[in-house]
DNA sequence: AGCACGCCGACT
DNA sequence: GTCGGCGTGCTC
């Protein structure tokens, strides 16, 4: 049937308008068995080669003159059938070109390497007296063979017109070679060359002076297997001359051996076995493990409050898929992807586990690919892209913490983790699991309108209660002559918290500074009156805007709300908090983790360890260490300022603010210390600080569902946000004036049309940018969006003009 | 992205 | 008259 595999299709690992589908290329007789859907080819595309993806197989051209591939570069493709589709489908949901879809799929080191280099001309033409520095030139590159381009153009005299009037000549060729940046690991392994007895005949029949070729060779007569030609070495202290000798003989043989790099090598982990489980964790098990016994796709919100032992309820439903010889991603935020998390999955289930995870090297991220590729292992535990995992049968998808927003990619192709894993469940009818303290509000809707089962973990294992929570009112403090960045209860707490040897972690949830504006006095945030979001100060020149709909106004003398003129431009730092507390509390530990102090590589583990060794009374940090931290010491947990990220200018902003509270809260008290929470706010009665502090997640869902449904924002729509970035101010208004105004024209009655508005970050790397919303429900309208941007960047004629699509909802 | 093809200014 | 500037368009 290789006339089935005559004609492939290619998408080439080229970027540009135009090449954002499949090339077809004629499959020579000789590749027809290798090359499969998914293999890396190597192609003649235009004037030069590159790699490519072969997307499809056929026996039809749908064009004359094909081209034929060059070589199948892998062994094994890349990527499945299935994960081809899936790239086409990203290219398609998010806006990118496919090429970025697939290289996205698999390991950095697989993607393309393009080098040319210089040599000599094969039928090096005599002739025509040479220049001296042509002379020069082609004697260096006889002495030194082929020699990249972009040295040889470094050499003294030699320019790119030299070089290309001797190709001309036909004195020297240009060559373009197609690589990736693998490197595989090999090691040297012996092993007998012949059978037991030959051996042991030889053994009899050496000289009585050759100690160590004897001890060699009784090795083998115990042991026939091969091991490692270092681990043999070492273990005999023997020298690579006895070795040689003996293989020399024929008696032994050497071979080269492709190794896979184990970043956990020498690393123990101890065996777990599963304990039993909760009646409600058994609840949960058994919503998972029924649909996929039945081989259904199966969707399920698992809900459980922080400390209410979802993982364990992972594991045992990993050992079920296991079981019946499928295949389990977990998906965890980066951040969360700690020493201990992965030690549990390396306890339950050893070598049967990848790990992905940012700090590894690119060649060990690679063998870590290629164990699961190959299955070697069954489970695959990491970050984001974990989901794309090469897994042949998959089984079941955990994702943890779903509502975490790093599962959304930030980068083309901005895809969410969450819906690529619904795509890949369907595909292999596997079980998808989202698993959460604070489900995001959509996964809320979707489980209310039976896209997915929603099932419950309301009670901490053990019976360990949740911690006490305050909230306290920063507007009072004030108004009681307390100007400090600390609450008098949060003082008192710490205080009391450090004295008894228990350690805190003290929360401020952005660095630097924001732009909201509030009164000191009364708490009012100043909003947009028709997007109850907040408006953004604008220093030059003075105005508060509306990064949604565009609205602004001067920034106002006094508070509108209560006279006072105590307004303020809000935003504290750590390393203002951390002077604070050197100034209140001297002597007191501190560890501070923000961006600047865990940027080098692995700072984050090593802080996070130290403060789990007790070096520090107090961890202060950002984001990063609302998540994931279990440590048994910390008994207080204090938020300095919940209405940071409250105000921001994002129809997400209590949401988020609901969902970290619950997350920080839930760090306090998880051992047999109880729990205390303080949370400082100059908004106590807003419903995502106040529901938080009171565990009242029904209620919060509740009520923002209502006032994403009263304000038209999703899950109630879908909202593309367009942005258009230009160095000129100028240009990228009137780019974005006239976008809108088509997409107006275009949609009118389909869909809403906002802006052009300043982005929430107006200039960015010496570009000006603007953005536009469209609500929407009609999926026909994302269609009609593409056509109308499709169309811009056609007939743009400004190269420096870039447009960023992104979609919510 | 690259590179050729193609149509206008300053040089052997 | 030619070398070369970079606008336009295509790559199976």
């Amino acid at each position: 049937m290789t006339a089935e595999k005559s004609i492939a299709a290619v998408v080439v690992d080229v970027v540009a308008r135009g090449t954002d589908r499949p090339f077809d290329y004629h499959v020579p007789e000789t590749l027809r068995d290798v090359i499969e859907v998914g293999s890396r080819v190597r192609v003649s595309f235009g004037h030069r080669k590159v790699m490519g993806y072969v997307v499809r197989l056929s026996g039809e051209a749908s064009y004359g003159r094909l081209k034929p591939i060059l070589d199948v570069m892998d062994l094994v493709p890349p990527l499945t059938p299935e994960l081809v589709d899936l790239g086409l489908w990203m290219a398609e949901t998010c806006f990118c070109h496919p090429i970025t879809a697939l290289n996205a799929m698999v390991p950095a080191v697989l993607k393309g390497r393009y080098r040319r280099v210089v040599r000599i001309h094969p039928r090096f033409a005599p002739g025509t007296v040479l220049a001296p520095e042509e002379e020069a030139l082609i004697e260096r590159l006889r002495r030194e063979g082929e020699r990249p381009l972009e040295t040889v153009l470094a050499w003294p005299g030699v320019s790119r017109s030299l070089i290309r009037q001797l190709v001309r000549e036909r004195r020297l060729l240009v060559e373009e070679r197609v690589g990736d940046r693998v490197t595989r690991r090999r090691t040297r392994w012996v092993k007998p060359a012949v059978s037991g007895q030959a051996l042991r005949r030889a053994l009899d029949a050496l000289p009585p002076r050759a100690l160590r070729q004897r001890e060699i060779l009784s090795h083998f007569l115990d042991r026939p297997e091969a091991v490692p030609l270092s681990r043999l070495l070492a273990s005999l202290k023997a020298g690579r001359s006895s070795v040689d000798s003996l293989v020399e003989k024929g008696l032994l043989q050497l071979e080269e051996r492709e190794e896979l790099r184990d970043p956990f090598a020498g690393r123990s982990f101890e065996q777990t076995s599963p304990p039993p489980l909760t009646p409600e964790q058994e609840r949960a098990f058994r919503a998972i493990v029924g649909p996929l016994r039945e081989g259904r796709h199966h969707r399920i919100l698992l809900h459980g409050v922080t400390g209410s032992g979802k993982t364990e309820v992972y594991l045992q439903a990993i050992d079920e898929t296991l079981k019946r010889g499928r295949q389990a991603i977990v998906l965890v935020p980066e951040i969360s992807l700690t020493p201990q998390m992965v030690a549990r999955f390396k306890g339950r289930f050893g070598p049967r586990v990848a790990v992905l995870h940012s700090g590894l090297s690119g060649g060990e991220r690679f063998d870590e690919w290629r164990k699961i590729r190959s299955g070697e292992v069954q489970v695959a535990i990491g970050a984001r892209s974990a989901i794309f995992a090469p897994f042949s049968n998959l089984g079941l998808i955990v994702i943890d913490e779903e509502h975490e927003s790093s599962y959304k990619q930030e980068e083309q192709p901005k895809y969410h983790a969450r819906e690529v894993a619904f795509r890949r469940g369907m595909a292999h009818r596997a079980v998808v699991v989202l698993g959460t303290a604070t489900p995001a509000v959509e996964t809320i809707h979707r489980a209310g309108r039976g896209e997915l089962e929603r099932v419950v973990l309301s009670r901490r294992v053990q019976g360990r209660p949740l911690p006490r929570v305050d909230v306290v009112d920063m507007r009072e403090e004030l108004r009681e002559g307390n100007r400090s960045i600390f609450s008098r209860m949060l003082q008192e707490a710490l205080e009391q918290c450090v004295s008894r040897g228990e350690q805190a972690v003290l929360f401020l949830n952005r660095r630097g500074f924001s732009t909201f504006v509030l009164c000191r006095a009364c708490g009012k945030v100043l909003e947009c009156s028709h997007c109850d979001i907040s408006l953004t100060f604008h220093r030059t020149n003075r105005t508060l805007r509306c990064h949604y709909c565009g609205h602004a106004e001067p920034v106002p003398e006094a508070c509108p709300a209560c006279d006072s003129t105590h307004i303020r431009y809000f935003g504290t730092g750590t390393q203002r908090v951390e002077e604070e507390i050197a100034r209140l509390f001297p002597g007191m530990r501190v560890i501070r983790m923000d961006v600047d102090t865990t940027n080098r590589k692995g700072a984050h583990e090593e802080l996070l360890g130290r403060f789990g060794a007790g070096e520090a009374d107090v961890l202060l940090g950002t984001q990063m260490i609302a998540k994931g931290l279990d440590f048994p010491r910390v008994t207080l947990v204090g938020v300095i300022a919940a209405d940071t990220m409250l105000h921001l200018p994002d129809f997400r902003a209590a949401e988020r603010t609901f969902q970290l509270l619950t997350q920080v809260s839930g760090r306090a008290g998880r051992h047999n210390l109880s729990g205390r929470v303080v949370i400082q706010t100059y908004s106590p009665m807003h419903y995502s600080i106040d529901l938080a502090a009171r565990a009242d997640t029904e209620s919060f869902y509740r009520k923002e569902l209502l006032s994403r449904k009263q304000h038209r924002y999703p899950p109630f729509c879908r909202l593309f946000t367009l942005l258009f970035s230009h160095p000129d101010r100028q240009a990228v208004m009137q780019a974005s004036f006239e976008a809108s105004r088509l997409l107006k024209q275009t949609l009118a009655g389909r869909a809403e049309v906002l802006g052009p508005v300043p982005a929430t970050i107006p200039r960015m790397k010496d570009r000006y940018r603007l953005q536009v919303f469209i609500k929407y429900t009609d999926e026909e309208v994302a269609k009609a969006v593409k056509k109308v941007l499709r169309h811009l960047e056609e007939r743009a004629e400004d190269p420096e003009l870039r447009i960023s699509v992104d979609r919510d909802g």
